[in-house]
DNA sequence: CGCACCTTTGAATGAGATCAAAGATGGTGG
DNA sequence: CCACCATCTTTGATCTCATTCAAAGGTGCG
């Protein structure tokens, strides 16, 4: 089964203690897979698990009352998925299976114990969803703010550097799953208005397209269009000693 | 001085034990005033201090390299400001007083000491943090994917739902310190268009404004237009127990 | 009282949506 | 292995909601 994928993510931020260690591999005890498309935590049920992504990815979206729908965020190995039920009995989202994936599931007394448990785990557990918090901010401002163009060069980056800290970006190319509708529903804009805006980034040389397959060609001038900022960096010099 | 706010705040959703609230008033030894218009944290810079709100409006934003601005969220008494020190040296957004405003700062280390004493108190500013993050994935999904005249609802909903649990709704009648320019920034709109969507929400019988003043009418109706969903209570079973 | 800031209104402009239809692509079953 | 069907991408034409620009009222603070 291989080590904790939540381990492999704390791992980049602390050096993990032999006991932590023990205590992350428990959460992932089991897994699950899924095929792509599946729904794995609908909206307004009441799910008894969350899970943590061992492979694929996912995406996090809410459908409104005039039938859109929006894409919140997307998730990777390592990510953990259907947090909110720590706060809400119902799930205010939907997470989606993109590709294949398998997933290890947890309940919330789990974590309870390892937070108990483990100070420092619980404290960067905690500095991990402000980093997400922070970058849901960022994706508000992107589609608040910014222009359509902008917004898909902003989507583009952010995918990018998290694939990246993941080894799945070689050298800016990377596998994008996504049809063009669901990029359109993560920035806020119709599928065909997505069509023209990567054209338009094709045709100035800033990326590369075929089929599934994506390669950004001028990370710099693309970030800069996108008033981009990386998130991945982590800041753990305050947390509490190990345990 | 009074107990804690954020100890008020918990105190709405489990039963502090005295250790708890001993530890919570240790977060806000000190306090601090600001006229409204300062600028509490600024963007890009490296604070030291996290704050806890005694007392005031404030609001947390970012400025766009086009010059824009947008408003991620507003702050009410017993909200944390700063958290963001938890995961990234250099603050990601700017905060600033919209009133005159009492806050308590705190250090890292103080929240860490807290948290490993006190491991309810953790999960319980996690499961805070989770919902500011569902919180704002609505106001994304309500800039991203809804009309004008329901951005402008959902935000007069969420402040009104926001300070309903403080006391500061008065059967709908709030206090609204803001201009339109603000309101604007908030809801990725322009002030003018601002004014024509409230005018349009007067005329239509929804609320009712004069100067700061503005009361909600048609609570339900707003709320469905807006697609607004309240997050106000927490789920609070899974915590692990008092210390 | 006067000035700065905010709200309100109108007219012109524009970015992105909508509508429609023609290519591509790929997965599935025969 | 191939043909077919569903899904996705691409392109063009038109429309609309929100922006932009401009200027005239209000309001409150110093």
């Amino acid at each position: 089964m291989g080590g904790s994928c939540l381990a492999e993510r704390l791992g980049h931020y602390v050096r993990l203690s032999a006991s932590e260690r023990v205590a992350l591999d428990r959460l992932e005890e089991h897994d699950r897979s899924y095929r792509r498309g599946t729904i794995v935590i609908s909206e307004n049920d009441a799910p008894r698990e969350m899970f943590i992504v061992r492979q694929g990815w996912l995406h996090s979206s809410v459908v409104l009352g005039n039938g859109s729908r929006q894409i919140m965020r997307f998730q990777f190995r390592g990510d953990m998925i259907g947090l909110p039920l720590l706060a809400f009995p119902d799930s205010p989202e939907t997470v989606t299976a993109v590709t294949d994936v398998t997933l290890c599931p947890f309940g919330r007394e789990r974590l309870a114990q390892l937070m108990a448990a483990h100070p420092r785990l619980s404290a960067l557990v905690l500095a991990l969803t402000v980093a997400e918090r922070v970058s849901l901010a960022d994706r508000l401002a992107s589609i608040g703010r910014t222009s359509a163009r902008a917004r898909v060069s902003s989507l583009i980056c952010e995918i990018n550097a998290r694939l990246r800290i993941l080894g799945l970006s070689d050298g800016g190319a990377i596998q994008l799953p996504l049809t063009q509708e669901d990029i359109g529903d993560a920035t806020g804009l119709t599928a065909v208005h997505v069509n023209r805006m990567m054209r338009g980034l094709v045709e100035d040389g800033l990326i590369e397209r075929n089929g599934n397959h994506l390669r950004v060609i001028d990370e710099g001038r693309l970030c800069a269009e996108a008033s981009f900022v990386d998130r991945t960096a982590l800041e753990t010099g305050w947390l509490p000693p190990a345990q």
